[in-house]
RNA sequence: GGUGGUAUAGCCAAGUGGUAAGGCAGAGGUCUGCAAAACCUUCAUCGUCGGUUCGAAUCCGAUUACCACCUCCA
């Protein structure tokens, strides 16, 4: 039985989606004025390890995930690199595919952009006028946060509350215009030389978050399975998208709401956002760390809790994801001498561990726990590839399980290169030829020389095989 | 000020009543001509104080520290 922990009532709650075996989901996605940091990073990472855990189980995942690309942000930006706004858009969209490629993040279903809905962002808000839960000022249109009942319910907040925090900036000239400072904007009248679309209520462009109401639901329906972001996301952006969404059809919005935890950065744990211009772009990143050690560095920190992003946590990780592709290759080796058949009692250890995975990562995707899993069969994997005599079809099962454990974290573990040097595999045989004479200082010499070009040499009882590295 | 979260070994980190998973690092060992890889063994009483209980990291109260949200932000 599945469990996901739903923000709405801070529980851990059974998953059921509204049609068997088919989840819905929709994803917060960035606004693409820039590279995507590392916090995007860890939220797109996120939540596509709790796809595929769904499509491990069984499930057929519907995902979408949206590009914000209209905003205050991004007409800024758009003016300071002297292009248009579309282009802007364009520009960053294409880096986040390559972003979210190199880190093995599957492609959504179906990732709209804003400025594609823009039409049914007017009927969505026309509709919310005509519910009279929404009111036109001066070119924009403001949302009634007081008469939705259940506004707050999402993020805990009383709206009263809310109106003490908004007093401190009740100064601009947006909140003059507002019947009420907690009311939020559904649409924005443009200002001279914005980009902009006609209107009823003059040109302009949708406010933040009419647009993932809008779309969640045209490709979702009313009414859907999951819905996630970042926890920064709670209020007040999903708290809105609730606000009008229930207002309009009178239903449900979204029956899980998933929130991944912050990174933080450097010494003082602290939040990395781009607000507080302390953040890392992937883009430059992957310059310098290997993209699959940075996917399962984070991919096994679970969802809700923290990561603290930092080198050492990084090299631990390294080392980890190397000791995992040891044992695959370490079982890989002995498929050359083994027998065919199967070794029942090992297939039989290696499905309990199976069955342990799944019923941790079903606790709202325990992720630590499961790769604790994934440790005990490489172990057990290593312990089989050492006995004498080994069966193929044991070692392939084994094999197999752990690449399957390992893709649902979005790791792909390699199959060990063939050697294409002949200089070296002459030095190889030169080495097993000395060795056999007991000649041990020029077989140390030759090991020597391998390790110098990055080959290291280990002598197994099956004979000596090489591999790379350090 | 309001609300929520976190505090477990050198580091990362599981664990919601019964004598502390896992990984990294460290120590010892097995294997090896020596290595490497692997395997085995070993390494904490759970921020502080008090309470409940036969028994608490786990429940309650207090306290300290850190973080986040209340404003754009994954």
């Amino acid at each position: 039985m599945l469990k996901v922990f739903n923000t709405m009532t801070r529980q851990k709650e059974t998953f059921e989606p509204m049609t068997p075996g088919v989840v819905t989901m929709y994803v917060c996605g960035p606004t693409v004025y820039n590279y995507i940091h590392i916090g995007n990073a860890r939220s797109a990472i996120a939540f596509d390890t709790i796809r595929r855990y769904f499509e491990y189980r069984g499930f057929k995942v519907k995902y979408v995930s949206n590009f914000t690309d209209v905003d205050d942000k991004m007409i800024k930006q758009a003016k300071k690199l002297g292009i248009t706004v579309p282009e802007l858009g364009d520009r960053f969209i294409k880096a986040f595919k390559e972003d979210t490629a190199a880190l093995n993040i599957e492609p959504a279903t179906v990732n709209p952009r804003a400025t594609e809905h823009i039409n049914e962002i007017i009927e969505f808000v026309q509709d919310l006028i005509d519910k009279d839960y929404a009111y036109p000022v001066d070119g924009d249109v403001y949302y009634r946060a007081h008469k939705f009942a259940h506004y707050g319910e999402l993020s805990h907040l009383k709206l009263d509350d809310l109106e003490e925090g908004a007093s401190q900036h009740t100064a601009d000239e947006e909140t003059a215009r507002k019947e009420d400072p907690v009311d939020f904007a559904l649409w924005k009248g443009a200002k001279p030389g914005e980009i902009s679309w006609p209107s009823p209520w003059g040109a302009g462009r949708p406010g933040w978050h009419i647009e993932c109401s809008v779309m969640s639901t045209h490709y979702l329906g009313d009414t859907f399975d999951i819905h996630a972001g970042g926890e920064d996301l709670v209020f007040p952006h999903h708290e809105n998208e609730i606000a009008q969404s229930e207002a309009k059809t009178g239903k449900t919005f979204v029956h899980y709401w998933l929130h991944n935890g912050f990174v933080t950065v450097g010494d003082e744990n602290e939040k990395m956002s781009k607000s507080l211009g302390n953040f890392v772009t992937v883009h430059d990143i992957l310059k310098t760390v290997d993209a699959q050690t940075l996917r399962f560095f984070m991919a096994t920190t679970q969802y809700r809790r923290p990561i603290q992003y930092s080198q050492r946590n990084l090299d631990t990780a390294a080392r980890n994801l190397e000791r995992l592709q040891t044992a695959y290759d370490n079982m890989g080796y002995r498929l050359k001498d083994a027998e065919g058949g199967h070794d029942p009692k090992t297939d039989q250890e290696v499905r309990q561990i199976v069955a342990n995975y799944m019923d941790v990562m079903d606790d709202d995707f325990n992720v630590q726990n499961g790769v604790a899993e994934v440790y005990e069969v490489a172990r057990l994997g290593n312990v089989y590839a050492e006995r004498p005599v080994v069966f193929a079809g044991t070692l392939s099962f084994i094999r197999k399980t752990l690449t399957d454990l390992l893709s649902v974290f979005g790791v792909e573990l390699q199959e060990a290169a063939e050697l294409a040097d002949q200089d070296i595999e002459d030095l190889i045989a030169e080495r097993i030829a000395a060795r056999k004479n007991k000649d041990f200082l020029r077989s140390d010499e030759i090991r020597e020389q391998l390790k110098n070009q990055g080959i290291i040499l280990e002598d197994t009882p099956q004979g000596t095989r090489w591999r790379k590295g350090n």
